[in-house]
DNA sequence: TGGCTATATGCTCATGCAAGCATATAATTG
DNA sequence: CAATTATATGCTTGCATGAGCATATAGCCA
C-alpha cells in the first residue's frame, strides 16, 4: 500500500527504459560513454561493430531518455544523459556479481550454496 | 578508466535482469509483490491474466535472481528476493516520471521546455 | 485409491527486434 | 557546384519471446 499502482501509461515507460538496457551491446556502448562523450565513429572504433547497427542503439538509448546529443560540426556526440544510467547500472553489476560468485562457490562443490541451488 | 570493461559473461547476466524488468507485466507483477508474498493464483487473481502466463512470467523473474519461492502446501509463494529489485524500480519510476512531467509541459505550449524537444 | 486444487509445461501463433547490407541525408571543404 | 566524411534510414532475414490454449505434474483430502 505504499503506492497506487501506476497507471499503464507510466508502466509501458518505465518497461521501455529498462528493455533499453536489456541488450548487451547497449550495455558496451554504456561503458564506452560512461568515459565521457563519443561520437558515433568513436564507440564504432571501441566497439568494433558497424556503424549503422551502433548508431540505431545509440538512437535507442537517446529515445529512452537516457543519452544526449550534441552536434558538433559534421559529427555527433553523444553523452550519457542521466545520472540514473550510472546508478542503475552500478546496481544491476553489483549483484549479478554476487549471483556469479555464488555460482562460482557453488561449482567448487560446497553443498550449501546460498544463490545458485535450484530450490525447485 | 573507473573500471575496466566487465566480461561478456558480466554483461548478458546484467542484460538478463534489465531484460527481465522491460516487460510491462513482468512490473505489474512486482508492483503486486512489493506488497509482501503472494501465491501464482493471487497475482493471477491480482492482474486478472491467465494463470500459465503469469507463472511463466513469475519464473524468468525468478531465474533472473529477483524472486524467492516458497512452497507452503499446495501453494506456491513468490516474494521479492532483491531489494535492489525495489530501488531500480524506484530509480526508474523516477526519472520516468520526470519525463512524463516534461512532456506534458511541452504539450502545454511552453516551447522552451527541458525534455521533450527533440534536439535533432 | 480417486477427486480436487494449485502450479507448471508443451505447443503454436504472432510480434518485436537485432544484425547486416545498401543507400540516403547532413555538414564540411575545395 | 562536386567530393568527402559522418551519421541516419530502408529493407530483409532470422531469432527470441509473449500470449493463449490444452494438458501435465504436485500436493492435499476423503
Amino acid at each position: 500500500m505504499s503506492a497506487p499502482p501506476l497507471s499503464d501509461a507510466m508502466i509501458d515507460r518505465v518497461a521501455r527504459r529498462f528493455r533499453a538496457l536489456g541488450e548487451p551491446q547497449r550495455l558496451r556502448i554504456l561503458q564506452v560513454l560512461q568515459q565521457g562523450p563519443r561520437t558515433v565513429g568513436e564507440v564504432v572504433a571501441a566497439l568494433a561493430g558497424n556503424q549503422p547497427n551502433i548508431s540505431r542503439h545509440l538512437q535507442e538509448l537517446h529515445e529512452a531518455g537516457m543519452l544526449r546529443r550534441r552536434r558538433e560540426g559534421n559529427s555527433i556526440y553523444y553523452s550519457i544523459g542521466d545520472p540514473v544510467v550510472n546508478e542503475l547500472c552500478a546496481l544491476v553489476c553489483g549483484c549479478a556479481q554476487r549471483e556469479m560468485e555464488a555460482e562460482l562457490a557453488a561449482l567448487r562443490g560446497d553443498g550449501n550454496s546460498t544463490a545458485a541451488a535450484k530450490t525447485n
